[in-house]
RNA sequence: GCGCCUGUAGCUCAGAGGAUAGAGCAACCGCCUUCUAAGCGGUGGGUCGUAGGUUCGAUUCCUAUCAGGCGCGCCA
């Protein structure tokens, strides 16, 4: 169903399309299936009802003789006319089953696709400063990052993960300083009073800390002796184990030597940040680092460019650019009156080093509070002479803690920050990838821990990975009875499923409908930005897996030749969940052990 | 004040201008001598925040309004 159809039939003066416009359409899957596979629009849009009713008898008739002579279009089996004018094409039962053999051939890369063209895309995504560990909010942006890339990649796309981190400035100082506060309780040297600013553990009462001892979750504690199992503490501890010649820079209070023990602070969190993401598969080809920014002069040139096409001006003695011109709410400052870049400066210098390397399309995923980013992002691409489209932001809303039916938002004033870490170490990376791709990004995530970590009943996720365990398990049952369902498959004649009872059919083509939508759930996500598409995709593969499961039996099948169909149906459900799961970054397990 | 996001079943959420608005969980009723019951079948549950508008057709687009969240630094 194409233009050339509207053509083909305006041609033969069957249908009038307007002189000057191409009619717009679309091709749609009904909700239900009695609406047919697919269903067009067109004969609406060209006219009203009634008159729309006879352009889709014309255009119906037309596409059922296509599908008579036309080789090509041959998987027609039917199309009707409904309602106001819908054309609704139903598909060969013949056809689909066959399409399973297809489907496994193509094994790993099954839902595969070309509409990236090998165009060339940077995704950066959580980028947290290594002063802290990475928790449950602004975790968020790994998950959608590290799916969204995958997803492309299987579009088409080179796709390169990134993670930018700060290691410069004044954070890392007040890091060093902190780090030098905790490294003098540990050296039993005088602290004096903590600083008002800076990366501090909650204190915990005297009672409290044995208690805190053995629970890990301390930092919800507060109390007025430090917390010995605090996050920082141990990072203090971990700087001076592995630099034992710091101990005597702590005894000094230069601004220097904050520098340098906040280096090595960042460096071990970054090493925390490193094993976490990859505790939840998060996978990143690129960490940058802002400092090197500096190092490479990028930080200059960036600024020099943007001065060079004429968006750099001086006002009450800082250095500004007019990101107004394009669009943002106000100009930004890009070295301050007394001589220090600012962060923007690097965000600058950043975009620049990424178009340098040649990227066609940068997508940033960044929380609810850098919306102001958008604006003036937008306009940097564009003052360094690309598209505003060229530079995608995606804004992740935030994630509260549900706690006893109310949202609560994560403070570390409230000190009920949960770690990213401690959630996949209770729930396990997959559940926790799976609960966090359900959503869209722009809505809230209200999580929910108890409901989290409670029994895995709830845990959707785990009924498409045992949908895949589920289809592991008959094939493990027909290799012990010496068969190799993978090579019945492979001569199945899928037509000997067409005598199968309504009820058997109907499961064996719904599974393979499902099976086949991979690649336009794919494609709406390479092109919208929606991985969360993903999850509810996989539950639906799963729940016809299941439904064929209970109607349908493959190692029992009382006719050799419908075994052999339903092994390739089997195997072709197995290849789609799979390859769903891996893209969610998630396990395809072949067994499953109930966690009881 | 201005801008962005959200408001859909008891709860958490899907829903690409289409036909009778869906899923998971929770509740209730059935189904294991069967390839794993982490499953399947069934029942109940909705003024799609509210009010207008555009359209042959609006949960979807526009305007207004209410509610919740976030943002509007020479911070990072």
């Amino acid at each position: 169903m194409t233009l050339t159809t509207l053509a083909a039939l305006h041609d033969r003066g069957d249908i009038v399309l307007p002189e000057d416009t191409a009619p717009e359409f679309d091709i749609e899957r009904p909700q239900h299936i009695k609406f047919g596979d697919y269903s067009v629009n067109v004969a609406m849009k060209l006219a009203r009802p009634p008159k729309s009713r006879e352009i889709a008898a014309k255009i119906s008739e037309y596409l059922t003789e296509l599908g008579r002579l036309v080789p090509a279009y041959d998987f027609i089996d039917k199309v009707e006319v409904a309602g106001p004018g819908f054309i609704n094409i139903y598909i060969k039962p013949e056809w689909l089953l066959r399409q399973s053999q297809a489907i496994i051939a193509a094994g790993d890369s099954v839902g595969a696709l070309n509409i990236g063209s090998g165009q060339c895309v940077n995704i950066e995504f959580v980028s947290a400063n290594p002063t802290g560990m990475v928790h449950i909010g602004n975790g968020r942006g790994g998950f959608i990052g590290d799916t969204l890339g995958n997803v492309m990649a299987a579009a088409g796309y080179s796709v390169i993960k990134e993670y930018y981190f700060n290691d410069y400035g004044q954070q890392i100082t007040l890091l060093g300083r902190s780090c030098v506060w905790y490294m003098k309780h540990i050296l039993g040297i005088d602290a004096g009073e903590r600083p008002n600013e800076g990366y501090f553990d909650h204190f915990v009462t005297p009672n409290e800390e044995e208690e805190a001892a053995a629970d890990e979750q301390s930092n919800t504690a507060t109390g007025s002796v430090i917390n010995k199992n605090g996050y920082y503490y141990t990072v203090a501890q971990r700087v001076l184990d592995r630099s034992p010649e710091v101990a005597d820079l702590a005894r000094n209070t230069d601004v220097e030597y904050f520098d340098i023990i906040g280096a090595k602070a960042s460096s071990i969190i970054m090493e925390d940040i490193k094993k976490t993401m990859l505790d939840l598969n998060i996978h990143f080809d690129v960490f940058f680092s802002q400092a090197s920014l500096d190092e490479t002069n990028e930080l200059q040139k960036g600024i020099e460019l943007l001065r060079n096409n004429g968006y750099v001006f001086e006002k009450e003695g800082a250095v500004w650019m007019e990101t107004s011109k394009f669009g943002d709410d106000k100009d930004r400052v890009l070295i301050k009156s007394n001589g220090d870049t600012t962060y923007v400066a690097s965000d600058v210098a950043y975009a620049y080093n990424k178009y340098k390397r040649g990227f066609d399309k940068l997508i940033y995923v960044l929380g609810a509070d850098h919306y102001g980013y958008i604006g003036r992002m937008k306009a940097v691409a564009q003052m360094l002479g690309h598209s505003a489209d060229s530079l995608e932001i995606l804004i992740y809303q935030q994630v509260n803690l549900d706690v006893g039916g109310k949202s609560v938002r994560m403070s570390k004033r409230a000190g009920n920050i949960v770690n990213l870490d401690e959630l996949a170490r209770l729930v396990g990376a997959d559940v926790t990838r799976f609960f966090y791709m359900m959503r869209d990004h722009n809505s809230h995530l209200d999580f929910n821990l108890e409901l989290a970590t409670k029994e895995s009943d709830e845990n959707p996720g785990l009924s498409v990975q045992y949908a895949h365990a589920r289809i592991a398990g008959i094939l493990r049952k027909a290799a012990e009875t010496g068969s190799d369902a993978a090579s019945e498959a492979a001569d199945a004649n899928m037509a000997a499923l067409l005598n199968d009872t309504p009820a058997q059919l109907e499961s064996e083509l719904e599974l393979m409908r499902e099976n086949l939508r991979l690649e336009e759930v794919l494609e709406r996500i390479a092109l919208h930005y929606e991985p969360h598409h993903l999850t509810k995709y996989a539950m639906d593969v799963a729940a016809a897996l299941h439904v064929f499961y209970d109607r349908c039996p493959a190692l029992r099948a009382e006719n050799p030749e419908v075994r052999k169909a339903r092994f390739a149906l089997l195997l072709a459900a197995k290849t789609i969940l799979a390859r769903a799961l891996h893209l969610l970054g998630m396990n395809a397990p072949d067994r499953m052990e109930r966690a009881e």
